[in-house]
DNA sequence: GGCTGGCACCCGTCGTCCGCGAGTGCCAGC
DNA sequence: GCTGGCACTCGCGGACGACGGGTGCCAGCC
């Protein structure tokens, strides 16, 4: 048995006894639409967003019927399938002509000749762009986020939750990072002695988030130059930005006595070197299994995607990248600038706590975006008020 | 760019510009190898180990020569090869023989009739047993393995660091677990504040780890009452045991003013949790990637590995029961209790601190033995001798 | 008795071929 | 502008056969 302190285990068990993970396409798309809510991503290369051609209501209904049906089924939909889950009252003919156009028009491709068609990235696109401006996730889905989210003693455990969650919910790779620890207030910094010639400090902010680094000190330092040093600290320090500490306990490094000094160096030197590469410490990451099952990454992809998934600093850098307001992303395919990425899809959606953190999954294009949306969205939002709601 | 801080990153720009990549099967196994130096684990239902058939030096030598021809190149090998690559001065005809024999032994299978042969889990478990005594790893790997494992400030980035070496070394999954804390001695017991009714605990081991936990405080508790609280337990559980701590905080707990007492009973609780899953947070998984490229595992199958991958504390207590002893351990195919992993081989060894953490390599049969138990040796030997130089 | 070359045989792989069917584009007609 | 009809395309899957690597067996040699 897995302890119950593994996240993954624990939401396992409650999502498989839910029942939860039968559900599938659940969120309906609606015939009628909003235009536009999610809005694409600004991409240079791309040009601008909202250059869509106006397509007529039968191409939407054409286009969202290809979209959702590939998705769920996996195979290449062709017209005569069209009419029927469209509902459409012409014939498939019709259908073949609009399709052909939507063809021309880069929305949907074949895979070769007569065969049915496939959305491209750019039909991808269209349809999350065209999605009702709120897809909301359905009720047992929505119960058990918040019955999984809702509470936490822990910050660091709840995120790992939360990637647990996220992951299980959409079958995808859930990536979380926590948010950036400079605007956190700082509670406590300790320095704890090891060994002669080394300590380790302790930087504990007011979210709960622990951060600790080794410190090579001065030699010739003595137990009773840590104590001094200790009381500076702890004076001087606690209840700072963390992001400013390092200028706090440098210029506190010039006014102390000689034999300080380095000691205070030493210190603001780990300070530094911690926040810089905090970020890398908190990614958490969960469902990478799901990849692998996947048809659509070939072995030699799929090695790479998971490398890249190892990298914590790149994913972190590109999770924060995709989150720049406050709205979820979604980057299609090419829409990735990673080159392992443009068979992948990500949506992505920040949170907020003192400084905002990020989360989102990964996926092949041919995800369901509208559910998956949702989820994120969901999850994003429980995620921020369980932790407002910790941070009291 | 990677951040520095990212042990992958760092360690495969190492490894890449040292070209010691290139470096492929250069642990020569000596045809006079000594007998049993690596000794197959006792599995009730496998019989008792060492119940091997003698075989003679020829069928040995072509056992060998099957199971690193199929290991490097990745095909059956039939017998023409094997006289090519054993140097055998005899003809092909005769090596069938010896290999029809081998196989009624159970050492190697045809996948088809007419095909060359494979060595099975029994061949291979043959094949390390036969290994030299000490399959020492070549200069050069030798070299970078101190290099990037000789220093360290901190124990945590010195793990990561090894899994990153171990996985880049082998291209094999790597694990390392940290010792468990109990023996280790506490440096530090901290109560912080972090909002009315909850504080985080910190402890701090003079190992160098760190270990967090929130706590749930009566909604009665003073700052005064923390403070006095903070006193006590500095006072009191300072240079024990992290194993005896739970104990002595209960003990406190009665003893102290009634105030007081629910407090420390809300500490000694969150001191038992957190050493209880303590191991949940110290496994090191890397080079997940690895598998994705094998051909030995297909993609139902390499999910399901990818998950067990992701429960941690499931993979602890493998590589644990895994390392009893103080000798390397592999664990061949079917040798594995795990159903998931019975196409694949475990080789890992236990290394010192104050109490004992393991190390590994997880990767399908098919592996280079050698190679690899000379690597995960000289691996764990690095990561102890830093780890004692270390804690000095 | 053990080793050998020779030989018949087995069988998976690969390329070719062919029929089927899904899907298309186009067209004439309503 | 929509429709049914029709010819066409092309991937897929099964059948077939040549090829070749590898085997087991056997008669003969040392």
């Amino acid at each position: 048995m897995a302890s119950l302190s593994d996240p993954a285990a624990r939401t396992a068990a409650r999502v498989a006894a839910d029942g939860a993970d039968a559900v599938h396409l659940e969120v309906a798309v609606p015939a009628d639409a909003a235009r536009v809510a999610v809005e694409a991503v600004a991409d240079a290369d791309r040009g601008a967003p909202g250059d869509e051609e106006p397509l007529d209501e039968r191409k939407r209904t054409i286009l969202r019927a290809i979209v959702s049906e590939y998705v769920s089924r996996g195979e290449p939909v062709g017209s005569k399938r069209v009419v029927e889950v469209a509902r459409l009252e012409v014939s498939a003919a019709t259908v073949r002509n609009e399709m052909s156009a939507l063809e021309s028009l880069g929305y949907i491709a074949q895979p070769h000749t007569s065969a049915g068609r496939v959305p491209t990235d750019k039909g991808y696109r269209r349809f999350v762009d065209d999605l009702s401006a709120d897809p909301a996730l359905d009720g047992a889905r929505r119960e058990l986020v918040q019955e999984l989210l809702g509470t936490a003693s822990d910050v660091e455990d709840l995120l790992a939750r939360t990637s647990s969650v996220l992951s299980q919910l959409t079958r995808l790779v859930s990536l979380v990072i926590a948010p950036a620890v400079d605007a956190a207030r700082l509670k406590l910094c300790e320095l704890v002695g090891l060994s002669p010639g080394s300590a380790l400090l302790l930087l504990v902010a007011d979210t709960g988030r622990v951060e600790k680094r080794s410190v090579e000190l001065p030699a010739e330092t003595t137990e009773h130059d840590l104590d001094r040093v200790r009381i500076v600290l702890s004076e001087q320090v606690r209840g700072r930005r963390l992001g400013d500490v390092h200028t706090t306990i440098s210029r506190l490094a010039e006014d102390a006595p000689s034999e300080l000094r380095e000691v205070l160096r030493a210190v603001a030197e780990a300070t530094a070197r911690e926040l810089a590469d905090d970020t890398v410490h908190h990614v958490f990451v969960g469902g990478q299994a799901s990849l692998a099952g996947d048809e659509a990454f070939e072995r030699e992809h799929l090695s790479r995607v998971l490398q890249l998934l190892e990298e914590r600093a790149t994913l972190a850098r590109l999770l924060a990248e995709a989150t720049a307001d406050d709205r979820p992303t979604v980057r299609i395919g090419e829409e990735n600038e990673v080159e392992d990425l443009r068979a992948a899809s990500l949506v992505a959606q920040r949170y907020q706590l003192v400084t905002a953190g990020s989360l989102g999954v990964l996926g092949p294009t041919r995800m369901d975006y509208a559910t998956v949306l949702a989820t994120v969205r969901a999850v994003a939002d429980q995620l921020q008020a369980t932790l407002t709601d910790l941070s009291r």
